[in-house]
RNA sequence: GGUUCCGUAGCUCAGUUGGAUAGAGCAACAGCCUUCUAAGCUGUGGGUCCCAGGUUCGAAUCCUGGCGGAAUCACCA
């Protein structure tokens, strides 16, 4: 548990209650705490809190400005300075001293904004889940970037988090590059053909699907089949499912090139994964919950939760909910996508009895997830109102949708490559590499060019689609990953020049000192930052946190454009400034942080 | 066609439980490096918040109906 301090106790709400009680004095009226809505300042205006008074004119008989002025009087509070009133804005200034103490009870916490995890409350937030025929792509680095993020905030907030991938290793794709593989692979493996493996088996796929089109196309004319048939009557088709039969039959030569072609996989993403910085604590795959997943089903047949046809599929009747009926396992006893997720909800539930179990998945899967919901509700699960589907936007190009008919899917890791050599460029252009070792180059230029990215993806809303422009979405300058890295760095430049005059050690000791309007802008910044992590939390939202970090920052440079913290003659304010600097160099560490990009001290 | 999501400056995006004159960045233009890192700071121009109603003291935000875009409605995953 947190170290109660103070500042546990949020201000906003101390001034709340005590707005409630004055109300009460003054009106005689018991309002709810929920009624009295305090909110930062507006910048244009004098003020730190903002009570908005219209709602309680009415019981007030007063214009607003009488009632507000009425408030603002009752109110005695040491923390309050002053007040003023602008139409119904009741404006509160804090005093100076508030703040001071503020920042050095903060200053003085080890993990300010964030809490330590509570073994009781935990949560499981499934990402990436990749497919084992493609290598990984541009919308699989929204996932990875917003899935790890959420897990990292929802940490901080102070929930025990288990980050966990579900990987389809099975299935009729999957034979696909099997079968392209063993008919025209020659034994080619990654080692032969220095190829990443998941690249390797993306080949393959191509390969099939390439195949299988000229197979289908021929069949189209020879014997006038709509495309459809044509495709499901192909040879090359027809083998493939006979694979996936063998395979469901664990036929020991399919097993053996199964295993060999996802390990090349695995060793592939693992490379992925690692420059991007993401990694699990636990790796499912579906290939080991799908079996479940059909005893689950066949069990609420039993309960009759579920129904069998005719022809021997079992289905779960949803028309009661507003949806369809859903298939659950074909004729022929085999599972389909859906059963594969039964189970994996229960064997999640089963290892970690989590309160919250999250999925990261695209938006194209709504519909997918309302029903697992429903299928887990009417399994009589106790988990299926926990399942929280974190659904997330497309990311399109300039041309629209990434194809991968016409080449247009940006690749996760040429991408990475791309962005460190845009930053090296961008980099030794200005001439700031001097004094780096060759091996530190390499990490800076690593950390600035992902940091962009990881920025630009980040800072927008999940739910909503976004565009990404190869070419220009990613500059250095302004609202970017690098200015946030850049802050960070000029900080860390401070620090140390302070280190070297000797002063850093001295704290500021609590004296009386006045505070000028950037220092004061920023201070408020800091205080905000704790709640910021819990509304983000609440939100699942790697953007709000993104948008906060970079007004940090912009507050931070705007301060340290007018005002000196080495050059101040005034020890006491100069020790201030540099406590303030301090601050929101942690800030920004930890806030990136939750966005999994990493500052460095020097750029 | 049904369902869900989105629509804010030329472009990319913010906008808190409904609150004051709707904000950033990019792009354009004009300034600021002898002073702690100019990947920075300051200023100027740029808006029918898709449209029309409604609720409210107050709507970009909530409700209804349109328009535009996306996703989905598989014995694919």
């Amino acid at each position: 548990m947190p170290v109660k301090n103070n500042f546990m106790i949020r201000i906003e709400d101390k001034i709340a209650e005590q707005v409630q009680q004055a109300l009460k004095k003054l009106f005689g009226q018991d309002v709810e705490s929920e009624m009295i809505a305090l909110q930062p300042t507006r910048k244009d205006f004098e003020g730190d809190f903002t009570l908005v008074v219209f709602p309680f004119v009415k019981m007030a008989r007063r214009s607003p400005e009488q009632t507000a002025q009425a408030i603002g009087e009752e109110l005695a509070m040491d923390e309050i300075e002053s007040f003023n009133v602008i139409k119904g804005f009741l404006n509160f200034s804090l005093s100076p001293n508030y703040w001071l103490n503020f920042l050095g009870e903060a200053a003085e916490e080890k993990r300010f904004g964030t809490r330590e995890p509570d073994e009781k409350d935990t949560v499981v937030v499934e990402y990436s889940s990749p497919n084992t025929n493609k290598p990984l792509h541009l919308g699989h680095i929204r996932n990875n970037l917003l899935g790890y993020s959420v897990a990292k905030i929802l940490e901080a907030a102070g929930k025990n988090t288990v980050k966990v991938n579900l990987v389809n290793d099975r299935g009729i794709h999957i034979c696909k590059s099997m079968l392209a593989w063993m008919k025209w692979g020659n034994g080619e493996t990654p080692e032969s053909t220095a190829k990443k493996g998941d690249k390797l088996v993306g080949e393959y796929y191509v390969k099939f699907e390439t195949e299988l089109r000229k197979e289908a196309q021929a069949l189209k004319e020879s014997h006038q089949l709509d495309d459809e048939n044509a495709r499901n009557n192909a040879p090359l088709m027809q083998e493939a499912r006979e694979l996936l039969r063998n395979w469901e039959a664990r036929d020991p030569e399919t097993i053996e090139i199964w295993k060999m072609m996802n390990g090349w996989v695995y060793k592939g993403f693992d490379n992925t994964y690692q420059r991007l910085g993401v990694h699990f604590d636990k790796i499912y795959y579906e290939s080991d919950t799908y079996l479940l997943g059909r005893e689950i089903v066949l069990e609420g047949l039993e309960k009759t939760a579920l129904y069998k046809k005719e022809d021997g599929s079992v289905w779960a009747d949803l028309t009661d909910e507003g949806l369809d009926e859903k298939l659950l396992l074909r004729a022929d006893g085999t599972s389909v996508y859906m059963t594969q997720d039964i189970g994996t909800a229960q064997l999640r539930y089963d290892d970690y009895q989590a309160n919250q179990m999250i999925y990261v998945v695209g938006n194209e899967q709504n519909y997918h997830f309302d029903v697992l919901k429903k299928v887990l509700k009417k399994l009589e699960k106790p988990y299926a109102k926990s399942l929280m589907h974190l659904s997330y936007g497309m990311v399109e190009l300039p041309q629209g949708k990434m194809k991968s008919r016409e080449g247009t899917v940006v690749d996760a890791d040429d991408l990475m490559e791309e962005m460190f050599a845009t930053a090296k460029e961008t980099t030794e252009a200005l001439g700031k590499t001097e004094g780096f070792s060759e091996e530190e180059k390499e990490k800076l230029f690593e950390n600035i060019g992902l940091g962009a990215l990881k920025y630009f993806i980040l800072k927008v809303d999940p739910k909503k689609n976004m565009l990404f422009n190869p070419e220009e979405s990613i500059d250095f300058n302004g609202n970017t990953g690098p200015f946030i890295q850049y802050t960070h760095a000029r900080i860390c430049s401070i620090l140390r020049k302070a280190e070297e005059r000797d002063i850093a050690g001295k704290k500021y000791d609590g004296g009386k000192i006045s505070l000028n309007e950037k220092e004061k802008n920023l201070i408020r910044t800091l205080y905000a930052f704790p709640q910021v992590v819990q509304d983000a939390a609440a939100d699942m939202s790697p953007a709000q946190m993104a948008n906060y970090v970079y007004e940090l920052a912009k507050e931070f440079n705007q301060f340290y454009h007018e005002h000196s913290v080495l050059n101040e003659p005034d020890p006491d304010v100069s020790r201030f400034r540099l406590q303030l600097s301090e601050l929101t160099a942690r800030v920004i560490n930890t806030a990136t942080g939750l966005l999994g990009i990493e500052v460095p001290e020097r750029m």
